[in-house]
RNA sequence: GGGGGUGUGGCGCAAUUGGUUAGCGUACCAGACUGUCGAUCUGGAAGUUGCGGGUUCGAGUCCCGUCACCCUCGCCA
């Protein structure tokens, strides 16, 4: 190595004709060969693309030779001389198509052996083949390209949120398991047995502990961990955009989110979001759109037929058996207008009814509105008069379709949201810019099946204060919070809160959901006892970041964003995390099995391993 | 925890009513070839059909169980 003690002098990927005649180092992997005899060629792959390798004609010392003996993936450095291609010999379909390099040495790093898979942008093989082998993966341009994004996205929001003068702040990662929310993570305390961290579902206390330590606004890109079972946006460890204002109101918690969303579709997609984003009120986005996270982009909305006691509505003039039935019980008779959606199959309305069959409800009840009136199942109880009041409050317009559900309140919602998703995609209608939504002054508690009231959000979310006597008064249902969510296109990207700074309001909402101050106090003590000492009015919010970066750079899977993801099961391929450890470790931290997994030696993972544990 | 789907050389697929030595493509390896860039041509190697059991003269195929992965409901304050 006379030449250089530096390994490369250039990045493969970054030449151009410019170059030519530059004397360059090159590092990088063997993408391909193209080997003709008397010439042969090799790209070399890095980060920043291809670039082709060639030997001279009159080369000496055998170079050639050892081009020939490359091997995809081998890891070289080569020196060389950049070259101008013949006008005939230049490739526009790649950057770096008008040079070469023409390779005086060669030095082989690293071998490689054959791979499980092509290192190639189309790639068809089984999820959990790139998983195990994710720094192969890696290797291929598409998946670097996500996190090039990612990269870029990060530094978008650090940017904003410094700018606003922001802190930030990192928190612990053991820490104290809350019985609230989601299933912790535990890790054993070795000095102290029979203790435990927990890793934490997000870092909501310590950063209202930073308000009160007088941090005025801070924030985080945050590992977050839940012991819970996956789907396809959800992954055990996270990434969240954590924040926290002293000082704020809703607006200007909200305000600052949108600058942060706003510049990174504008340093991601160079896209200008119109700002202020739309506002609904949680009870206006369940009666419009039957959902707490509506897709704007889907223009059909739900309309009330059943009234209330005072205001009847038309569902019960009809005198159909099934509306009359589940008014007599509370229950919503809702419908929704399908514009134009007389044209759809017999098929295809089946499969709306299905959709609110599959979401829990017992069936829909249907019409089609023709020029000589309505026909469908519906149809013969849309007698005159009350048959086109009934249409008449629906909108209804010939070359229409109306799906009515009629069911509990809960059950309908839910099928209505079904209805809805499934009407919009038969008749194309979700369509157009991304549609960014704040979903406001969600109800501060949450009724679950068996009749227990819980907090939505969380215990420190503040009420809506012209709800506050209803509080005083141990009414639960329609006590408002001041919590917000923020939906993207149909999917919830984070929510937060106005939080609850004051200690008797904080007492009244423990005591509404039927926690004894004794009780909050083992549970929440930290945050508690930091609150006598002078907290500020405080609100945040925090944005997941995985499934925002997902939609933003276009991925099939959140998984494509995030450089060593789990399985659906929370299992790594790459690691075969979690596995056993040595009885030593149990014994150090004090710990015995209750219970022995069944036999490892049926498992398909054990299955290759040379040595079982004995 | 419930439901659905998938599982055959490294990878993508095929294999008739249960019937010969489980085929094809690609990648890999070797050889040939003066300019290719998804090179081309010739040849080679590569399989416990996820795993276990059952039915059968005979199982990739039928039955039972199980494992893994993907999707989905519950769950995720």
């Amino acid at each position: 190595m006379s030449r250089s003690a530096s390994w490369r002098t250039h990045a493969c990927g970054e030449l151009r004709g410019g170059d030519a005649g530059a004397e360059v180092v090159l590092c990088g992997w063997v993408a391909n060969r193209r080997d003709h005899g008397a010439v042969a060629f090799v790209d070399l792959r890095d980060r920043r693309g291809l670039i082709q390798l060639v030997a001279d004609e009159d080369a000496s010392g055998g170079i050639d030779q050892a081009l020939r003996k490359l091997h995809p993936e081998y890891v070289i450095q080569v020196y060389g001389r950049v070259r101008l291609r013949d006008e005939a010999n230049r490739n526009p379909e790649r950057p770096t198509g008008d040079v070469e390099v023409v390779v005086d040495k060669l030095v082989t790093l690293s071998r490689a052996e054959r791979l499980p898979f092509e290192i190639q942008d189309e790639l068809d093989v089984p999820e959990i083949l790139r998983l195990e082998y994710r720094y192969l993966d890696l290797r291929r341009p598409p998946v670097r390209r996500m996190f090039e994004l990612r990269t870029q996205a990060n530094h978008s929001i650090r940017s904003t949120l410094i700018e606003n003068d922001f802190l930030e702040i990192e928190t612990p990662l053991l820490t104290r398991s809350t019985p609230e929310g989601a299933r912790d993570y535990l890790v054993p305390s070795r000095s102290r047995p029979g203790s435990w961290y927990a890793l934490p579902q997000s870092p909501q206390v310590f950063k209202q502990l930073c308000m009160v330590g007088g941090l005025d606004k801070y924030f985080q890109i945050a590992r977050c961990l839940r012991d819970e079972d996956l789907r396809a946006d959800r992954q055990p460890e996270f990434t969240q955009l954590d924040m926290e204002m002293s000082f704020v109101e809703e607006d200007e918690v909200l305000q600052l989110v949108e600058r942060v969303m706003v510049a990174l579709y504008s340093d991601l997609r160079g896209e200008e979001l119109p700002t202020p984003f739309e506002r609904l009120p949680h009870a206006e986005a369940i009666a419009r759109y039957a959902s707490d996270k509506p897709d704007l982009r889907n223009p059909l909305e739900v309309v009330d037929l059943a009234g209330s006691p005072e205001q009847p509505g038309p569902a019960g003039q009809l005198g159909f058996g099934v509306f009359d039935t589940v008014l007599a019980k509370g229950g919503w008779v809702r419908g929704i207008r399908l514009p134009g959606g007389a044209e759809l199959s017999r098929k295809q309305i089946d499969s709306i009814e299905q959709a609110a069959k599959d979401a829990g409800a017992g069936g829909a009840a249907w019409c089609k509105i023709g020029a000589d009136g309505p026909t469908g199942p519906l149809s013969r109880f849309l007698k005159e008069p009350s048959g086109a009041a009934f249409i008449e409050a629906l909108g209804g317009q010939v070359g229409d379709l109306l799906v009515t559900l009629a069911d509990a309140p809960r059950r309908a919602l839910v099928a209505l949201d079904a209805v809805r998703r499934r009407a919009g995609e038969l008749l194309d209608l979700v369509q157009g810019p991304d549609r960014l939504l704040w979903i406001t002054e969600f109800p501060l508690f949450e009724e679950f099946d068996d009749g227990v009231w819980a907090p939505a959000h969380h215990p420190f979310t503040a009420p809506v204060s012209a709800d506050i006597p209803l509080l005083q008064k141990g009414v639960k249902e329609g006590v408002r919070s001041r919590a917000y969510d923020l939906v993207l296109n149909g999917v919830e990207l984070g929510s937060g809160s106005i939080r609850i700074h004051d200690r008797e309001l904080q007492q009244s909402v423990f005591s509404a959901i039927g926690l004894d101050p004794a009780e909050a106090q083992r549970r929440f003590h930290h945050l508690l006892e930091a609150f006598r000492f002078g907290a500020p009015p405080h609100g945040g919010f925090a944005i997941g970041l995985d499934r925002l970066y997902c939609l933003l750079f276009g991925a099939d899977s959140i998984r494509d964003v995030i450089a060593f993801p789990k399985t659906a099961t929370g299992s790594c391929p790459l690691t075969e995390a979690p596995a056993p450890v040595d009885e030593e470790q149990l014994q150090e931290l004090g710990l015995a099995l209750s219970a022995l997994p069944s036999d490892p030696s049926t498992s398909q993972a054990e299955a290759g391993t040379a040595s079982q544990p004995s």
